[in-house]
DNA sequence: TCCCAGGACTACT
DNA sequence: AGTAGTCCTGGG
């Protein structure tokens, strides 16, 4: 067992929307983080951490939670900029940007498009269950994500028995090219918000929004942000602006570097409060 | 049974 | 350059 500091907020951390494969157990949460499963569970004044491989285990939590940003000064300086986010900041103390394994949030992503979360989920479960090594804690099974090696095994017909339905030949062709190097998803941490934007865009099946949320939650590219239904609603009711780019030209030029935060703020805010 | 929600591509203007 | 139609699945 390993005991953190609690000094952010698990519950909305996990189930913001950021990731596809947690279990919520009793008080517990699981999710499954490179080579093992782990267990957080929430108390006063402490995480309570439990894993079926501890080494590194310390470590590995803080680059997944993002620990050791200090996002009380990112919260600053969007105020700095504009006022009128703060209930939305302010609603969403404690939130963290999952620093998710780029490849997992690849093909994750791509199957997110026109497709709703239960639906995600259950697809990247059968394809873990059917290709990722299952790993055995506290009695049950789990399985990780599969390498690209494994899964650039799969057919198009193997993805579709997933049930990620007509996406099945952009999962296929685009894991072919990570084979073949044509994308390479290692040179992506060099490269800036919008060089990555249009790099990942060459590839089929990949579209401004899929591209957005992998660079924002697999390489932590503040700039880059996703605009969804959530965040138009918040832009609409709060500032009056309407439309994808007008939401876009308000957004980067106010947030700069930190819009990608101040985005998820807007989408925490106003799809969970009621 | 049908209808709908949800992004990106394709095939048109 | 802009956009209607289409692709699947799961749930109402």
């Amino acid at each position: 067992m390993l005991k953190i500091k609690n000094n952010f907020d698990l519950r909305s951390t996990i189930t913001c929307g950021q990731i596809f494969r947690y279990i919520e157990d009793n008080n517990s949460f699981i999710v499954i983080i490179k080579d093992r499963v782990i267990k957080l569970t929430e108390e006063e004044d402490f995480i309570i951490i439990e894993s079926n491989k501890y080494d590194n285990l310390k470590e590995i939590i803080y680059d997944y939670f993002d620990l050791n940003r200090d996002y009380n000064k990112i919260a600053v300086n969007i105020l700095k900029k504009d006022d009128k986010i703060k209930n939305a900041i302010e609603y969403s103390k404690g939130l963290k940007m999952i620093h998710q394994d780029p490849f997992e949030t690849l093909i994750s992503y791509i199957i997110s498009q026109n497709n709703r979360v239960s639906s995600i989920s259950n697809s990247l479960n059968m394809i873990s269950a059917n290709y990722g090594e299952k790993v055995v804690f506290e009695g049950k099974d789990y399985y990780l994500f599969p390498s690209v090696q494994k899964l650039s095994r799969l057919t198009i017909q193997d993805f579709r028995n997933c049930k990620v339905g007509f996406r099945d030949k952009y999962l296929y062709e685009i894991i072919q090219n990570i084979i073949n190097k044509k994308l390479n998803l290692e040179s992506i941490y060099n490269m800036d918000g919008e060089d990555a934007l249009k790099y990942l865009m060459n590839f089929k099946g990949i579209g401004m929004k899929v591209a957005s949320c992998i660079l924002l939650f697999a390489y932590q590219k503040f700039d880059v942000y996703p605009v969804d239904t959530w965040v138009k609603k918040f832009m609409k009711d709060d500032y009056n602006i309407e439309g994808e780019n007008n939401i876009r030209n308000f957004t980067s030029t106010t947030y700069k570097e930190y819009s990608g935060l101040a985005i998820q703020y807007m989408f925490n805010y106003k799809r969970n409060k009621k």
